[in-house]
DNA sequence: TCCGAACAGTTCAAGGTTGAACTACTAATA
DNA sequence: TATTAGTAGTTCAACCTTGAACTGTTCGGA
């Protein structure tokens, strides 16, 4: 591949993304949680009621309150109402699901840091910065 | 962020691109293709058989079944069947298949385009060398 | 040539996802 | 203080996805 189109390295980077992603998946079911919950699970600090997290995960709002049902259920989350609006509730990780969730980060970290094992300190360096800048909502000014 | 950790890092990347596919899906579906349909057809050309895109796509064959007869139903592909193995249906592309995954691919090359046009020349090409060792399927030797 | 293993693709039912419409509440305006 | 618009979260029905089991075909070895 001398020169790629902009589709074409996209393509190859969400390919990238979605085979570590079924690489670790069945690892991250033994820890109780479907990979979307996971990400849930890891957006909860700082986005801590069920709207917040539809936006931040991109997912419409039935989706999160069905996820949110089975992760109380199961005692991965909490949810209080809160007092000074009572239309909204806060949702904070138990100390199971932090478990589960910190389990789950350890496993794609190890399944990912293989991959970046293949680059040198300085190359890993650099490469997170390029995508710091390419993932900014807005073009960053330089 | 400092220095991310892998796990954060693969976040971020997913982030990227998921981010890069909601803003184009709209679009894309206004030429008649869903984005997994979209993934599908790019993939034609490479691999003319269903379970050979099964696995190519990562997704379960089922899956394919439906999206193949859907894509079908709207003249976007062909299916024969393949003289010497009556297990297999070939699969191509019709010109309005052709026309419609051609289009999306515009699309798409214009919104991380966009993206990428924050990032020089020279910085682009070592982003694209970087994705290439990574996504390589074993550690590739250098 | 027969037989069993393996593969391509489909069917079906169970389960997951989601757009539209809804209730309950808050906030802004007059 | 009404009135209206907007937001949080849920429900429901329609649709989509998929694991398990199946049919039909190929292939290798006895």
């Amino acid at each position: 591949m001398g020169k790629p189109s902009p589709g074409e390295l996209w393509t190859l980077n969400f390919e990238l993304t979605t085979g570590v992603m079924a690489e670790v998946e069945p690892e991250v079911r033994e820890q109780g949680l479907e990979m979307k919950e996971f990400f849930l699970l890891g957006k909860l600090d700082d986005h801590p009621y069920p709207a917040d997290l539809a936006r931040a995960l991109i997912t419409p709002k039935p989706t999160i309150t069905f996820m949110v049902k089975r992760l109380e259920s199961v005692g991965f989350v909490q949810r209080q109402t809160e007092a000074d609006d009572l239309r909204r509730f806060r949702l904070t990780l138990t100390p199971s699901g932090r478990k589960a969730m910190e389990a789950a980060r350890a496993i794609l970290d190890d399944a990912f840091g293989r991959r970046l094992a293949r680059l040198s300190a300085s190359e890993r360096a650099e490469l997170a910065r390029l995508l710091g800048l390419l993932a900014e909502k807005q073009a960053p000014r330089r």
